[in-house]
DNA sequence: CGTCACCTTGAGTATTGTCAACTCGGGTGG
DNA sequence: CCACCCGAGTTGACAATACTCAAGGTGACG
């Protein structure tokens, strides 16, 4: 009884066309004629739905497509040499990925994508996508933003790990997910996160263990209400200034 | 004396053209036409040296432009809303910053970019590149595909602030560093550092006594020597044995 | 020759990681 | 239908890497 409806919100995305998909306003056509997102549509393909661990592409495989998540969620990464992985990122529907792989040395994709649970995705090969580009400026202004929205999202992360507290990185996280879900017009203070602890963990520089720490501690304080990946952000305000530093949670004890 | 002679390259490049710079092969055009870069280079205007600290463009001013360094380097940072800084990046001759900018949510510089010492550059009004973009598919390719490289860059130093220990980090920045060096002909082990052990720090997530700290210890082992800002790679092979953590240089004597 | 960044070095501490044990819940097979 | 199993998550104890605070040192430039 708490699966939350968002699920059937984000199931309800079923649409072969899109002109009449439900994350239009999110996805890729932005300031785009009926006639161009026809065109558009033309060369995305659709596939079934994938389920949870599927690999939408690995790293190391050529290059021939960038990929927008029509439900469900994506997380790709790195692998280092010596085996360990390096979460870059998560997607929800809406979000498009491979962005990295574009300029990649030979031709490879560089990182690996990998559903989080059972996902939906749509696949647009880039030599189209490129092509296309060319007749409709504005499809390329915007995969121009998405690129550089892409470099903002990477250098906000890079901020979070260097320079914050593991409170301040998780109150963060959450937040931007937050934003994120709202944008989809679904609760931005119920949230269903689909990545484990271990995922956030390793996307936000920390030990696993540190990250179920903080969410027990936030929770005690009173800012979360947490069961699993079931998360209500109980008092945002709090959860703004603990991702501020302005708060400490309970830790400083001494002095 | 030991003013190494790098320096006088990097200031022998004084060209006001595309065709004839001698950074063509690093810069812009990689599989453009004589005409076509002359193209290029009529959108392309050049300014005045800027002395060390001058600010190039700052974060909430309207973005116009993207940069390319001619010569010198340029170091860009994000502020926090507490006033902080993050280095989000070091740009040398060659390099083109200010990518993070093109889809910034309205219109303004999303980061700010400042000499780190005398330093030319080559402004590239945005509107005129998207517009020449369209009409020279490689140039339009070959922007992709910087923004890509960005992508990158910024996801592996996600990789180091996050998962690699102090030690792995400055030995990493170095062989980057380095291989950014070599690729520009100048001497691969031989090199002097643009930035402060200030930003250094900033950029890999480390408190700068800690950098310090390092320099000095991979001196003692006599993997590098350090004079200030010139460091010299005295041991490639140990340094990159470090950066992959395969040797812990001195620190652990228990256990 | 003094001043001012920038850098180095030291001492002490604390945040966070590691190791380890235990719990919980869901799915599967007997 | 129940029991088992396994992955995911939680919690605790301890250690250590890297930070903070603090006090010098060095070099460049006026």
């Amino acid at each position: 009884m708490d699966i939350p409806r968002r699920h059937i919100a984000l199931r309800a995305i079923h649409q072969t066309h899109c002109d009449d998909c439900a994350l239009n306003p999110v996805c890729l056509p932005p300031a785009l004629e009926a006639s161009e997102v026809h065109l558009l549509d033309e060369i995305v393909a659709r596939n079934r739905p994938l389920p949870r661990g599927a690999v939408l592409f690995h790293e190391g495989l050529p290059f021939n497509a960038l990929f927008t998540v029509r439900s469900g969620a994506i997380k790709t990464y790195n692998s280092t040499p010596a085996g360990e992985e390096q979460v870059t990122g998560f997607y929800l529907p809406g979000e498009i990925f491979g962005l990295d792989s574009i300029g990649s040395p030979n031709g490879k994709y560089g990182s690996t994508a990998i559903a989080l649970e059972t996902t939906t995705v749509c696949v647009l090969p880039f030599d189209a996508l490129e092509t296309l580009g060319r007749k409709l400026p504005s499809l390329q202004r915007h995969l121009n933003q998405l690129m550089s929205s892409e470099i903002r999202a990477d250098q906000h992360i890079m901020q979070l790990v260097g320079r914050r507290t593991a409170d301040q990185r998780i109150a963060s996280f959450l937040l931007t997910l937050s934003a994120r879900y709202k944008r989809r017009h679904l609760s931005e203070n119920d949230l269903h996160l689909p990545m484990s602890r271990s995922d956030i963990a390793n996307h936000l520089g920390l030990a696993l263990e540190t990250v179920s720490r903080i969410f027990t501690r936030f929770q005690q304080v009173g800012v979360l209400q947490v069961s699993g990946r079931d998360v209500v952000i109980a008092n945002r305000q709090s959860l703004i200034e603990l991702a501020d530093g302005k708060t400490e949670s309970v830790t400083c004890n001494s002095k």
